[in-house]
DNA sequence: TAGATTCCTTTAAACGTTTGAATCGGGGCC
DNA sequence: GGCCCCGATTCAAACGTTTAAAGGAATCTA
């Protein structure tokens, strides 16, 4: 490797002060358009390489923006991370993505590093027990945040994500409305406000409609496919012979109708299954996969929208965004057949 | 925002220079021990963010490495990450991630941001068509490479990938073994070396099986779920009524399997079916599928040392690594039975 | 008691940019 | 001819670290 090039090394070359090659590289009316046109030449022969670090240390502004979620291997984020990639793009930022798998620690240092680094904003979905001092710790510092998918108690910044309540209430409906009477849910955890919430527009909808709201019914926990195929052998053992599962996402609705079909059964006609998210794979599925839409892009476009405009000065859109769901009507949900096997 | 704390503030809070916390902060034997414990317990109490863009101003390494693949939401890569994410995080460098969905230039721009960073490294798995000298930017400005999944030419760092002729001779070779002969492969594309070389296993395997070769038994293209989905009309539509069929990667082959079931025949016994990688979904999928495994987590496990190994000034990983594939057989691939309906 | 040794701390110069203030050489104005 | 203004350029300080070299005080050595 050559010896490195600067702004000296340019400015020297042509006779110049590195305070002028700086501003011509920048575009500057300062400087002559003669002068910036022969400047920017140089640069582009010796292969001139802009320092960010240097430059950031004097301006504070790096560029950088932070998103970390559970998993980027999982769909549901991917799909934000894509809309919020599009958004950031546009706008020239870099972007640093981590997992924190729910390790609170693992999210810490994350939030440490970018400090470190000097992020200019950090987009989050919160690990399971963040706590409010978390969120703090990049305020405090000058770092904005943004926060998917789930919230964190106490904590005030623009939150974007789907309306959990009124998403499981809507899926819950439409198995009511095709006759089941007995309807499992699958997957999720108390642990969050989103698996709170789904719990609750499920149970809401079955006592409205007057069914009963047996505990039994409940297989808390799954949330991957591998998880949902293997709840598969407990919903079928389950002795209250439910004919219908509302699903923690479409990952475990997949797995699970993978495990229905394994034991034997059709899903779909022997046992009408409903997802939630709205994965692309869901309309693949089969059979295509009955779900509810949950906003992935929507959240990702707007809280990335929302960061840049909070870089800019603007803070109109603290607090709590819900994106409405909808039902995603496919073939994996038909009306209860009473002579069935079950 | 309080203040900025930085080194001085915590120096002349304790009537110290900063040239003593800086060396107490990063543990040196040259201070005292119990300055050392003064100076960090007044670091905590201040709140101390660490400035690493100031300091690898001086240094020379920002601890950043680069990743960047075709697409992050592809299982096949999102494995890979995770092994290297793994392997990096033991060695406390923070990673910066991105997709260049086959766009040379976003590519370009990726490598240039991370040399404004000041990147320690990157790892990447080249884009179609990926022009040598885009690679040696890195290397001419002291930011070593390592190649995974794909080859460029004229390039001769650390590559690591697995040996698909190899691979796809596997399978091909398996399904000839169950009575198969009408063997369609499915997807990939001859714009990479990886696509070449998956056909010749599959080509090399038919004709030393003394098997005709007929172009009308491939479909070029399809690379994932969707793409695999769509292509079950052709390949089902095929005059040569092929039996069986090679398929790109597990995506293209669940994909597939989906659009054969959509289609009234059952996968896995009307038409048998390989994939290429071994994802984790490939073993619950209905039916499981047959694959060969592509060894992930052995190319970003690598990957990721060879780079670290090459930034402690070892260098002896230079060239081609192939991993060596092996078969995974379960229940998509049967013996071919001629009584069936094709 | 002078010099050497040891241990701890400070000095000061770098790293490569940015930027407000200063400089410079003309030209126009009165 | 003195003054001001103009556009183009430079000066010099600052951003927050690191680190070689120097400094200083106490202890040891002979």
């Amino acid at each position: 490797m050559a010896q490195k090039v600067k702004l000296s090394t340019i400015a020297e070359a042509l006779g110049l002060s590195t305070a002028t090659v700086s501003l011509a590289l920048r575009d500057s009316p300062l400087v002559a358009d003669v002068t910036r046109d022969r400047i920017k030449e140089k640069a582009v022969e010796l292969g001139y390489i802009y320092n960010r670090r240097a430059a950031s240390l004097r301006t504070s502004r790096s560029g950088i923006i932070g998103v970390v979620v559970h998993d980027i291997m999982n769909p549901f984020y991917a799909e934000i991370l894509k809309a919020i990639e599009t958004e950031l793009d546009r706008s020239r930022q870099t972007f640093i993505l981590s997992n924190h798998y729910d390790s609170v620690e693992k999210q810490r240092n994350f939030i440490e590093t970018l400090l470190q680094l000097g992020g200019d904003g950090v987009i989050m979905s919160p690990a399971i027990g963040t706590p409010a001092s978390d969120i703090r710790l990049a305020l405090d510092n000058g770092m904005p945040a943004i926060l998917i998918a789930r919230s964190v108690p106490e904590i005030d910044v623009p939150t974007f994500r789907g309306d959990d309540a009124y998403g499981t209430a809507l899926a819950t409906n439409h198995l009511i409305s095709l006759g089941h009477t007995r309807i499992a849910m699958i997957g999720g955890t108390d642990h969050t406000s989103t698996g709170r919430d789904r719990y609750a527009g499920y149970a809401n909808a079955m006592k409205k409609a007057g069914l009963e709201l047996d505990p039994a019914l409940r297989i808390p926990g799954p949330r991957t496919k591998q998880s949902g195929f293997e709840a598969a052998v407990n919903f079928l053992a389950n002795p209250l012979k439910p004919t219908a599962a509302v699903c923690w996402n479409d990952l475990v609705a997949i797995g699970l109708m993978n495990g229905i079909a394994r034991a034997g059964l059709v899903p779909g006609k022997d046992i009408s299954v409903t997802g939630y998210d709205d994965l692309e794979e869901a309309a693949i599925a089969t059979p295509a996969l009955t779900t509810v839409w949950n906003g992935q892009s929507e959240v990702g476009r707007f809280a990335a929208r929302a960061l840049l405009d909070k870089l800019n000065g603007s803070s109109e859109a603290d607090g709590l965004h819900l994106i409405k769901p909808e039902m995603r009507i496919r073939q994996s949900t038909t009306p209860l057949n009473p002579g069935a096997g079950r």
